[in-house]
DNA sequence: GTCTATACGACGATAGAC
DNA sequence: GTCTATCGTCGTATAGAC
């Protein structure tokens, strides 16, 4: 591993850990025992740093958006979607925690996340519309487009409010929440398959919370 | 209207277009056409004025949801609710859209705005139990739980997103589709009568879209 | 209350030696 | 590639005159 990854990988746990605004150059520099100089000369400070942080971000989540809903037979894949979607928002987290302030410093990243936005809402209409050609839902199409709102919304901002209301909360722990959301909003669309399955969730949330 | 209370416009105003953090001491002063140090004189820099625009805040959101539910009889009283909740956040929403950062940089903040969630929270359900009450909703514990966290949401965050989709989008839009948001996630809920409220929504939506 | 002037510190950024 | 040293900019903050 280059110092030009040591550099990346610094920036992402300290941006992840108090904030893209609080890290400075210098903090990453004295992070890594390394000088300032030297950072300069792998990335012009975090203009050069940020839009590489995306690269790494974006490539990923292309993966798993883009693999095809068509392979996923059983409803469980499909949490599991939501599942990997979510852990890596985790690992990203910085830029979701202040996606605003981060888009008008960094304006080359606005198409991008845009396009990353529109890609994650296809992606959950297309599993959705897996689900209803699976026959586990039922679904009127003007709900169909506010439950896929909904749990976009799930996905971009879920995580940052659990993290305002309990800022020691575990990622496993957030994740699981938020899948949970996911799936229980669902439920109203699952016909009389709706209260097994909710019968299986609450089991399911009550283990999680024991463990937690 | 005294100088005091013209700073503390100005900064929302400021805040509210650029962000909290991209709003330094002095451009506030410029703005006003005043001096740095009048402006010192009468706040100690953003670490008093910040929390001074969270009090106008505080104040004007606890008034909002102690009305209560009681009071409110008929379905669309309920909307009505989220609507001035959610004008409410729209007049201060330099603060939502950098929840996280502005708390770390403000940390007397953070028990205050728990405890503003924790009354919104509490509301939001007081008014799902009346819409109970009055026959309009049906639903289970474990979903109303879940509807009460999905609202908790939207009040916090759709206004971001939207404004992350498209910058340009006026307040009018913004607040109306996210009312629209709320009302369609309870018409699973609401038995014979969701087809009817649906369809109105429909209108409603279509009437919207057009004026906007 | 309001102004001007100025000091201080933090961060971003670069030059030049090794 | 990495270091030390240094500069410029900007935001915060205060002193002292009016």
């Amino acid at each position: 591993m280059k110092t030009k990854d040591h550099i990346l990988a610094a920036s992402l746990t300290l941006m992840n850990e108090e904030g893209e605004t609080s890290v400075s150059s210098v903090d990453i520099a004295n992070y890594l025992d390394i000088s300032p100089g030297n950072l300069y000369y792998h990335f012009k400070g975090k203009d050069e740093i940020i839009p590489a942080l995306f690269d790494l971000f974006e490539q990923e989540m292309q993966i798993i958006l883009r693999s095809s809903p068509q392979d996923l037979t059983s409803i469980e894949d499909q949490w599991i979607v939501s599942y990997i979607v979510l852990e890596e928002i985790w690992d990203f987290r910085f830029f979701y925690r202040n996606l605003d302030g981060i888009l008008s410093k960094y304006p080359i990243l606005i198409p991008r996340f845009k396009r990353l936005l529109m890609a994650k809402r296809r992606t959950i209409h297309e599993n959705i519309d897996q689900l209803v050609r699976l026959g586990v839902l039922r679904i009127e199409n003007l709900l169909k487009d506010n439950l896929v709102e909904q749990i976009l919304l799930i996905y971009t901002y879920w995580l940052n409010l659990r993290h305002l209301e309990d800022n020691s909360v575990s990622a496993k722990t957030a994740i699981h929440q938020s899948v949970f959301q996911i799936m229980t909003l669902c439920v109203p669309y699952m016909g009389k398959n709706g209260h097994a399955a909710l019968k299986g969730m609450k089991r399911l949330l009550h283990a999680n919370t024991v463990t937690k």
